[in-house]
DNA sequence: GCGAGCCATAAGCTCAGCTTATCATCGCCG
DNA sequence: CGGCGATGATAAGCTGAGCTTATGGCTCGC
């Protein structure tokens, strides 16, 4: 195999000198090798004749199609670096990807034209091995040794309800005026989280079979249609709030939870990588709601925000 | 390289173990190759799952084509062996050629159709590693260590003339008779030991400028044409010593020098040179002047043949 | 005749690539 | 559920293919 590699240099470039040249080899190991192709078909490929060499009637039968072999595989290989390059296939959740990174993805695109994005979301983890992801989005701790972690935000929760609903069922101004109403996702566990750095102690109360909706644009689809309170994090609804679709009940609790971008360590320096790291990191910092304190510590305490 | 290889067979059978036994190699290896080929391009080939691998969406996009490549190859190489079985190369000389086996060499085609016959003609024994030739017919001493040898036969030489020379010129019934007439190629080393053979112990006289023609065939025509007397081949006129043309003057002798059959070691066993030794020494065999006495020891003395 | 190019060969080293052995995982089936 | 068969990954260790360096021989051009 490595032999016809270097006859078809050989055969090129009709002199094995300057083929090991190319192949970063010596011309002594050109030689060897042809020898050992030669032996194997039984056939001569080049004829020597006054210290030269030349293709023999046998190699010039083989070498033009050899040398169209390689073409392809090259090709090929590059096809697949270009696409590679070209390509930039993002894992993230749900909730992050719907309400605050595909909005914002379309600036990503224009700075960057010749690359493709593509957005796979799942909420389990992504599998860099199992998978074909260069670069993932996920919640946690920051804490994992054979990737490569940046920090970008920390996790907020706050209830949100629809103004209509709030009219109905209001006031719900305080803390236990919350709990006592209709909760969406009443077993997620920022609730408990939440009622407790709000000062309510006592567990809140069980599920009383409410909805549980699966992720969190659904939760704010279904608060914003007035159907309960949601626990959402104001990063994501930023401009649900701001026009009034949905308002944030009580303060926003910063979660022990960050959101990190990963990918593996052996693509950290891949030119699309650095391209989406630097602008991902630019956008958290221009966004006014993304609280960029420091990176949580291994399940540091919840802190109280300011409303 | 290798590595690639083992990528075509393993994407063709999106298998690892039944690639592997396909390469004669263990799965290990398999697993090895593919893993090394993976980190020197920094993409997944292969994705792993269930305990299965399966093409990558990467390793989906260049598949086709490399395993393209490798049909390829394995074409050109096909087509080269097949070239090389197909085609038999025979070098020989000119008088040998001309005068015997191009008559016969018919023969040789119908029974082996599908084999193409070339014939290169040269003076010069021809170099095996040089030239591509299959095999060879050359005459000497069967002292060839690199080669397979085989014996076809003897050199015979005698005096011929055409009739016409001979009404013209003659009578040319003795030695002296002939040593007196026009020789053609005098100085052919031939004549002083034809002369030797037939008892005339005397040096022939010097070369009279007479015509010196390069090769039997022209000779044999020069006599014919009743140009003089030449030194010939009994064996390889047969067929103009037989309707007339030319008329074989004394004895012919047997030179110390054989006709043989020679060609590389390493392609002794080729079909197409199993076919043409069998076939040629049929040949000798059923050739009546064909003189197959044992071959010949280097340096015996000529031996005087019956006419 | 001499030097520059080029290829073949010899000797020797080194590590890529293999094997063997073992383990982990998955799917299947009783 | 638990054992079994099939499949891959991994570790450890060996070995010879394939390389390098060094040299010699041949041919050509000056």
């Amino acid at each position: 195999m490595a032999a016809i590699r270097v006859f078809e240099a050989a055969a090129r470039h009709a002199n094995f000198t300057s083929a090991a040249e190319e192949l970063g080899m010596t011309q002594a190991a050109v030689s060897y090798q042809i020898k050992g192709l030669e032996q194997r078909l039984g056939v001569g490929l080049f004829v020597r004749a006054r210290g030269r060499v030349a293709l023999s009637e046998a190699g010039r039968l083989i070498a033009g199609q050899v040398s169209g072999a390689f073409d392809a595989l090259d090709e090929a290989f590059g096809r697949l670096r270009e696409e590679d390059e070209s390509l930039l296939r993002i894992s993230t959740f749900n909730s992050f990807a719907a309400q605050w990174l595909a909005p914002k993805l379309g600036g990503f695109q224009l700075a960057h034209p010749g690359l493709a994005v593509r957005l796979d979301n799942s909420e389990d983890p992504v599998d860099f091995a199992r998978d074909d992801i260069d670069v993932a989005v996920r919640g946690g701790f920051g804490d994992w040794p054979e990737l490569r972690v940046e920090f970008l935000m920390r996790v907020l929760f706050a209830p949100m309800a629809s103004p209509s609903f709030i009219s109905q069922h209001g006031p719900l101004d305080t803390p236990g005026q919350i709990r006592a109403s209709r909760l969406l996702s009443p077993d997620d566990t920022w609730w408990p989280r939440w009622f407790a750095g709000a000062g309510l102690s006592d567990p809140p109360p069980p599920s009383r079979g409410g909805i549980r909706l699966d992720s969190q644009p659904l939760e704010g689809a279904a608060a914003m249609a007035g159907q309960g309170v949601a626990i959402l994090n104001p990063v994501f609804w930023r401009a649900e709030l701001a026009d009034g679709r949905l308002v944030q009940l009580g303060e926003a609790m910063l979660g022990n939870r960050g959101i990190w971008l990963v990918c593996p360590e052996h693509k950290r320096n891949a030119a699309k990588i650095k391209a989406f790291r630097q602008w991902i990191a630019h956008e958290v910092a221009n966004d006014p709601d993304a609280a960029t304190l420091t990176a949580p510590a291994r399940s540091g305490p919840s802190v109280t925000l300011p409303k």
